[in-house]
DNA sequence: AATATTGTACGAAAAATATCGTAGATAAAA
DNA sequence: TTTTATCTACGATATTTTTCGTACAATATT
């Protein structure tokens, strides 16, 4: 049994993982159709890559119809923070906080979005207050 | 002449630059030594990726002497601002607030961090006011 | 029914990265 | 001055990721 969990998803296949997250179980010309307007690439590649990201657990297909579908099999969240751990490990020598202040600092935020980081970290540190 | 700018480093040309920039100027064995640390890596193996980065102006070389001095072409903060620009684009969608938002939530910050964030927030929306 | 379109499967090439072995030069040690 | 250790250069291989071509089946169109 293949219960090895799915690994880390390469640039490409994240792009894939994009579209499903987004819209939902899709077809290889739906998703294509997506990637197509960002970039140059094939309908056989498209649909290669999906084929892998089956074998390596990433997506779930419904093939039964003629026309498959496939759908995310890991989950948005999940996927996203095991990346941004590597990435922060990789790229800020693990420090989260060089990242977040790089991330704020070098880029425009609007006021809405750095209210809306101020309410996060006024529920971050009532949680810390009551949890510990 | 080669004008254009140094490339994306790839992932092992970032765990030498990371070497670079935290101890300055540094030889091959030096830089090797401490890739070691964190995992198995062949002595020439470094060497070539030190050659491959000089190539495309990742890193400067002294090579008065026998034994070369290598040291980063790049500054630290530039490229760690490209880099996540582009892992911002390719797993945030371009929204760096989900990224922090997710940087800050999944993950156990200190309080003293926090507030350093809160003081960051209050001197980019002070800056907001002042220049627009 | 004949033809064109759309789909999957899959091998294989291309491209990008990473790793190593060996040769030869130089310096250090014996 | 031999011998040993350390270094660079560089070709070659291995690995990973991306891309595509071709064969063939199923469906849609004329």
């Amino acid at each position: 049994m293949s219960k090895s969990p799915p690994p880390k998803p390469t640039e490409s296949e994240l792009e894939i993982l994009q579209v499903l997250w987004q819209h939902g179980p899709s077809t290889v010309r739906f998703v294509n159709d997506h990637l197509s307007q960002r970039r140059e690439i094939g309908y056989t590649t498209t649909l290669k890559l999906l084929q892998l990201m089956l074998d390596k657990g990433l997506v779930q297909r419904d093939d039964a119809t003629k026309t498959h579908v496939y759908q995310a099999a890991v989950r948005q969240e999940e996927t996203q923070g095991l990346l941004l751990d590597r990435f922060v490990e990789a790229t800020f020598g693990g420090s989260a906080l060089k990242l977040v202040m790089q991330a704020l600092g070098n880029r425009s935020t609007s006021r809405e979005e750095l209210d809306q980081i101020r309410t996060l970290l006024d529920e971050i540190e009532n949680d810390k207050g009551e949890a510990q």
